[in-house]
DNA sequence: AAATTTATGTCAGCCTTGTTGACATAAATT
DNA sequence: AATTTATGTCAACAAGGCTGACATAAATTT
């Protein structure tokens, strides 16, 4: 097993790589572990119910966005019909999550949250928001406006626009107009 | 397969789960979105190499501490040996990782990039510190402090220490004071 | 009215990357 | 000499992505 040709040995380098290398390693590797401890919380709670991220994604922007298509939840989640149908039909039988004919396109399925669905959604938003409160009481007021302005611009600018679209979420960074409101009928 | 029973029907919550819900939803959606594009551009490279995050991170650790051995390496990623081996021993056999036997201890495999493997870990780093680098560009000097401080803080307290020993990393966030550019040692 | 397109659902199979359990080997430690 | 440790490997399984193919109902176009 250990018998390597040393001829075909390629160098090993033993320098580390740095952020003399022109590397900003010391924001890449922070947001790598600040976002995997960001979603270790619920995970341990999706496992208790037999869930897992995918189900967490999806009853997350059910709750949301309540009546948003079958057609919008794959272009928020950016995965395939194939994909979706296995853990949306999980939540539906299990109750989490409602389907409702469309009234001016009745082939499009509304999605809407049922008791169980919104309790659910809110425990798995809950210690990720506190997890966010905790890390923003070590800052300014106004700082908070600054890893707003971080974490959006992170954002692909065509992708930005879905963003401003949630309700009462993080709404424009650069210029405080409000999004025109959809009529969510 | 359309037929609805409406007498089963649960009954659907049609108003959308905000921030009046006491919940940050707004950062939390911004970190998932910011998250989701950070490793968007790294993952399509990798595809070209027919590699996959996991080879990612891999590539990555191997290359920010050279030398480490597999049991450290285990405990960096926190997964499984048999997980691990499979990726590493495509990196390994298509040369952009060679093992070397520990000196003091001959059990101990050392792991390091060949030059193929820490050109791979810089192509995959780039795209993802101009992400960030144009991010901040946004934002003040100081307020780089305040983004680092932020991410820092939503790492799990006991998980930090790893973090720490990262060569040219984000020092330490709680003694502010901190982060003397390198006349350290 | 007929043909086509659209929104959704479903079947089947494949891939990556995680898991557990069992077992093998070499080297270090007791 | 016996045990423990570091690593490797085989086998099986699961989640959650993917593609391709096909079905149905409803809307739209011709």
């Amino acid at each position: 097993m250990m018998a390597k040709k040393p001829a075909e040995l390629a160098k090993a380098i033993r320098t580390p790589l740095t952020v003399d290398d022109g590397i900003d390693f010391s924001m890449i590797e922070l947001f790598f572990f600040a976002y995997r401890d960001f979603t270790s919380d619920p995970d341990q709670l999706l496992a208790t119910y037999g869930f897992g991220r995918a189900h967490h994604r999806v009853v997350h922007f059910v709750n949301r966005i309540p009546g948003l298509t079958v057609a919008e939840l794959l272009d928020v989640l950016k995965i395939t019909k194939q994909s979706l149908a296995r853990v949306l039909k999980q939540l539906i039988d299990t109750g989490y999550i409602v389907q409702i004919q469309g009234l001016r396109d009745r082939r499009q399925r509304e999605l809407y949250p049922t008791a169980k669905g919104r309790d659910l959604a809110l425990a798995l938003a809950a210690p990720q928001s506190r997890r966010i409160a905790n890390a923003l009481t070590r800052l300014d007021t106004q700082d908070r406006e600054t890893v707003e302005t971080f974490l959006k611009s992170m954002v692909d600018p065509d992708l930005r626009a879905q963003i401003e679209q949630l309700p009462g979420g993080a709404g424009n960074v650069q210029d405080k107009a409000v999004a025109e409101p959809e009529a969510t009928r």
